[in-house]
DNA sequence: GGCGTAAGTAACTAAATAGTTATTTCAGGC
DNA sequence: GCCTGAAATAACTATTTAGTTACTTACGCC
């Protein structure tokens, strides 16, 4: 018999690495609960494409439910990455107003998990978030640029006065939202594949339209 | 002893009704899968809410899945029967298109089990409605209702030509599905409850003014 | 009025599933 | 170098769950 026939002396060490283990299970969770949903998904598959023991899983999140809440923040943590990287700072305000909405139109189509895992927050009424506190915080730095790009636009004469950011970011990401969101249903009662990439080109001259005609200034009215 | 002791004597006979034992199934699935998922949805519960026995569920329904497509076509059923009800023959086209808005915003307040069953059916690719092949045909009169209206528009000089039916569509249930759906994480993010009376009223404004901007006749340029 | 079929029931089953137990193995501080 | 706590494993369990089986009961038709 060769050495090798005893299993003990041929393993080699299990390298440990808590972080890199903790962040494997996120990601094979966020995979998961994404294609699935929160009751669909289940552990012990979260536990075989991580790669790790479905006992870790307990050990790092304490239980599905938890974990649920910790793919969600991590979620909210891209979304800010992500927004941070957009500078509204520069060009014409109607130009930059044009890469708000690409963004958003970008960031979920890059990122369609998003759309079904925030879906399953809301369908459990967002209760997983609830005892985070951070999602606000994360978001303040991404309203306030938008803030400033009104008003930059106001001042310019290229937008009108009294928007509010909130709304306008919310109608931005709303119209994203639904037409990749629910575009399998769409595409069902429409007849044609709203996924295709001469739609969605279609769709992103439309956003940028209804958003330009939302916020530009009225134009003076003729003869008065 | 009464005559009551022996159940056989003292039970009546049960009535029997097969279409209400089905709808009443329907509705109490229904109502689990919109407040849990399809996989959050137990059989055994949808039973006992419909007061039937499960073996009634397979009976009808064949199967879990199967149940949830039905449910998904009555669903849209629904939503082609309220829609008949809009007449937006009458009144002027501006004053037509806010109807069309409000009644967008009205059902699905009035439902919100219909956004969390269309959220399932999405994250299923809407395979369950892919066999079904009528939810096309059901939107149809609905899609030319509006084509109407944009025409009529565009005669009396309100609104502008060119516009897309289905966009326009599109484009309002979003703004409504985004806020009602998403409510509960936007609650958060913003740190108050988007689905308060107050609140409500201002999206309905915003929702009218996206709109109207939309598709409102070019402004004549001044001195031109 | 009785007979076949559809409606309805109760109890069961096999598989799946979230979470545990008991135990071993590594890594770093002293 | 050894000792403690964290990292990791495999095998297990108590429930839950979708779906069935075998049976009974009402209804409509002739």
């Amino acid at each position: 018999m060769t050495p090798e026939t005893d299993a003990k002396t041929t393993k080699e060490p299990i390298r440990r690495d808590p972080d890199a283990s903790r962040q494997r299970i996120l990601a094979a969770a966020t995979e998961m609960f994404a294609e699935q949903g929160l009751d669909g998904a289940r552990v012990d598959e979260i536990a075989d494409r991580s790669g790790m023991n479905k006992r870790m899983l307990y050990h790092y999140f304490g239980n599905k439910e938890e974990l649920f809440g910790a793919v969600l923040e991590e979620l909210y943590e891209t979304i800010c990455r992500e927004s941070a990287k957009l500078d509204l700072g520069t060009g014409s305000p109607p130009e930059a107003m044009q890469r708000l909405v690409d963004f958003a139109l970008n960031f979920y189509l890059d990122n369609p998990h998003a759309m079904t895992l925030l879906n399953n927050a809301n369908l459990h009424k967002a209760r997983h978030l609830k005892q985070s506190g951070r999602v606000r915080s994360i978001h303040e730095p991404f309203e306030d640029m938008i803030k400033a790009l009104l008003d930059r636009g106001v001042a310019n004469g290229d937008f009108r006065g009294g928007l509010n950011a909130a709304r306008l970011y919310i109608t931005i990401v709303g119209l994203t939202y639904y037409y990749l969101s629910n575009g399998h249903t769409l595409s069902l009662v429409y007849d044609r594949n709203l996924y295709d990439r001469k739609e969605l080109r279609a769709w992103r001259e439309h956003m940028h339209d209804v958003i330009a005609r939302f916020v530009s200034a009225d134009q003076p009215a003729a003869n008065l």
